[in-house]
DNA sequence: CTGTTAGCGCTTTCAT
DNA sequence: ATGAAAGCGCTAACAG
C-alpha cells in the first residue's frame, strides 16, 4: 500500500534527532521518571521545535484505548439532540477525549452497525440515544470494560442520564389542569413505534395519564382527554386543526395541546396560536428565543451532555437531573 | 500497560481456527486473488460465525489512513450547521467513513487545535467551517496529501462548498426593495469580528450594498439604508425595537429587517412581526415549520454538506451551488 | 539513567 | 496457493 508522507515526525526521529534511544524519548514525552533532566529537556525542546504530536492511531494500538468518546444519537433534526451533543462534544474535549458521532436515523440495526464500527476504533467509551429494543451488545461492552451511558431512553442494565420523564410530564400536565383546562389533547405519535425503544414516550405517556387520573379524584373532575399516539391520528388532528374545528379531538376554547417533544411543537404551534393551550417539552434555545411565550418542560440538556460524559469517564452511575416547568402564555 | 479484554477476534484468531496463516486468512478477507476457493469460503464463514470486524485502529496505523473524515465546525447553535453535519455524516456513512466533530467555538487557535489533533488521528481528510484568517495550517496539510474544504467561509486556495453569497443577498435584498420597502436595516452584528475570517458575512454585506446601490440609479431612488455592524449596535437596535420606536434606525412602516443569518431573524422575529418587514437568511427546517410566513433566502444547506464530502473523496474542485429566495408575508 | 526489544492487529512483500 | 516476516508509531518490560 502507498504510504503518503504525511507522517509528521515520530518518536524516532526525536531519537535520531537528539542521539538518543526511543525509550529516552518516551519517558521525556509521557513524563515518566528515570531520566536525566538535562536530556529530558533536550527531548521536550526537539519535540516542541519540531511540532511534535503524538500518533494518536499508534497510541490507541498499542494501548488497546483511545480518547475517542463514541456518540450514537439518532438524528440531528431535534435541538433536544443537537444541545446535548453540544454538552457532550466541550465535556469530552475539556477531558482530553475526541467525539467521534454516527446516527442511527432511528433504525436499531443500523444503531448496532455504528456500535460495532465504534468499537472497532477502539473507543474509550459510548454515549448511545438507544431506539433498539435489546440491550445486548452494549451490556457485553460493558462486560468488556468499555463504558456504556444513554441518553433520551433508558435501557435495563445500562447507566442512564437524564430527567425523571414520569414525573416531568406528570407535572406538567398539571400545571395545565390547575390553568383550567379541561380538554387534553396528547400529541405523541411515536407511541406507535412498538418495535423500537421509546421509553422516554411510554413514562412521559404515564405521567399525563397518572396526572389525569390523580386529579380526576377531586371536585371538578370532568376532565376529557385524548391520546394521539400513531402517526395517522396525529395528522388528522393536525389537519383537524388547519380545517378548523376538529371532531375527533373536540377543540374549545378550553382545550389545550400537549406536546411531549418540541418535536411537535414545531408542528402544532403555528395552528394553535391564540386559539387552543399549547404545551410543549424540551424548551430548548432556539425555539425558546423564537416563541418567548411558549410554555413548557424544560429539559436540561446541557446538565445532560456533561452528566453523560462524566458517568462515562469517572464510572458513575445512573444520575437524573432536575427539570423545570416554564409558564408561558400559550397555556 | 494493562490490556483490556476487549479484544474482539483479530485475524490470528481466525488464522488459528481455520489452520492456515495470517497472509491467508488476509487474502480471503479483503476478496485478494491467490486463494484457494474453499480454503476462502472457508475463512469468511469462520469470520462471519465469529463476528469478525477488522480493527479500525490497526488498519490505520498500518495504512497511514483511516476511515475519518474530519469536521471542524463552530458550534452547534445554529441549525445551518446542524443541517450541513446531518448531510455530512449521511454522505460519509454512506461511503464507509466515519465522522470526527470537534467544535472551534468561534477561536482561530482552538480550530488550530482541533486541526492538529485530527491530524494525529491520520483523518482521511477535513471538512472546515474556518474561523482563522490564516489557512497555512490548511495548504500544508493539502501539500501532504491530506484534502481540505470549508464550508461556511471561503479561504484562499482551499475548496470551497457553498453559495455565492454575494448574489444570494443582492437578490434576496432586491426582493425586498421590489416589495416597496425604502428603509432598509441590515443586522449583521458579526461584522465587528475582523480578526477572524468572516469572508460570508462580508459577501453578503456586499450584496446588500450593491443592491441598494443598483436600486439608487432608478427612478424611486430614496433609499435609506443602515447597516449594524457590530454587536452594540445591534443590541441597541433590538431594544428600541422593543422599547417601540427607534430613533437610530428610523423605524416606520416601509422599515424592513434584513437578517444575513437566521441566528439574528431569531432574535428579531418576535420584535418586529407584524409590523416591520423582514427576510432572513437560511431558510432551514425548524424554523421553516415554526414560522411558515417568514421571507428569505434557502441555503442548500443538505447539497452542501454532500457536495462537501464529494470534494474530499473524489479531490475534485470547489462547488457553487444554488440558492432560493422563499417569498413570504413577512415582506 | 539509558538502550533494546517485543508486541498491539493489519497489510504487504518475498519465499516456498 | 500459502506461509513467513517486516513494519506502521507507540508503550512497557527487561537489561545493562
Amino acid at each position: 500500500m502507498k504510504k503518503l508522507s504525511n507522517s509528521r515526525i515520530t518518536v524516532k526521529d526525536l531519537a535520531r534527532i537528539c542521539g538518543v534511544s526511543i525509550g529516552t524519548v518516551d519517558r521525556a514525552i509521557n513524563g515518566r521518571g528515570g531520566i536525566n533532566p538535562d536530556t529530558k529537556k533536550r527531548i521536550l525542546d526537539a519535540a516542541e521545535a519540531n511540532g511534535f504530536v503524538k500518533n494518536q492511531t499508534a497510541l490507541s494500538l498499542s494501548s488497546g484505548r483511545s480518547a475517542l468518546i463514541g456518540v450514537i444519537i439518532t438524528d440531528l433534526s431535534n435541538e433536544f439532540l443537537t444541545t446535548i451533543l453540544t454538552a457532550i462534544e466541550s465535556e469530552a474535549s475539556a477531558r482530553g477525549f475526541s467525539t467521534l458521532i454516527m446516527m442511527s436515523k432511528y433504525d436499531p440495526e443500523r444503531e448496532l452497525e455504528c456500535a460495532a464500527r465504534m468499537r472497532s476504533m477502539n473507543i474509550a467509551g459510548l454515549i448511545v440515544f438507544p431506539v433498539t429494543l435489546d440491550p445486548g451488545y452494549y451490556l457485553d461492552m460493558i462486560r468488556r470494560g468499555i463504558p456504556v451511558v444513554t441518553i433520551g431512553n433508558r435501557a435495563d442494565g445500562i447507566p442512564f442520564a437524564g430527567i425523571d420523564d414520569f414525573a416531568a410530564m406528570k407535572e406538567g400536565t398539571g400545571y395545565v389542569l390547575s390553568r383550567g383546562y379541561r380538554r387534553l389533547i396528547y400529541a405523541a405519535p411515536l407511541l406507535q413505534k412498538t418495535s423500537q425503544n421509546i421509553r422516554a414516550q411510554l413514562l412521559r405517556r404515564d405521567g399525563f395519564l397518572a396526572a389525569v387520573e390523580s386529579f380526576g379524584s377531586g371536585a371538578e373532575a370532568d376532565v376529557e382527554y385524548h391520546v394521539v399516539d400513531s402517526y395517522d391520528k396525529y395528522r388528522r388532528m393536525l389537519a383537524e386543526l388547519e380545517s378548523g374545528a376538529g371532531r375527533d379531538c373536540s377543540f374549545d376554547a378550553g382545550t389545550a395541546l400537549i406536546c411531549p417533544s418540541d418535536a411537535y411543537t414545531a408542528d402544532c404551534l403555528p395552528l394553535v396560536r391564540g386559539r387552543y393551550g399549547l404545551m410543549g417539552f424540551d424548551r430548548l434555545p432556539l425555539i425558546g428565543r423564537l416563541i418567548p411565550e411558549l410554555a413548557g418542560v424544560a429539559y436540561p440538556t446541557a446538565e445532560i451532555g456533561k452528566a453523560a460524559v462524566g458517568i462515562l469517564l469517572d464510572r458513575t452511575d445512573s444520575i437524573l437531573l432536575p427539570f423545570k416547568i416554564v409558564p408561558g402564555e400559550t397555556i
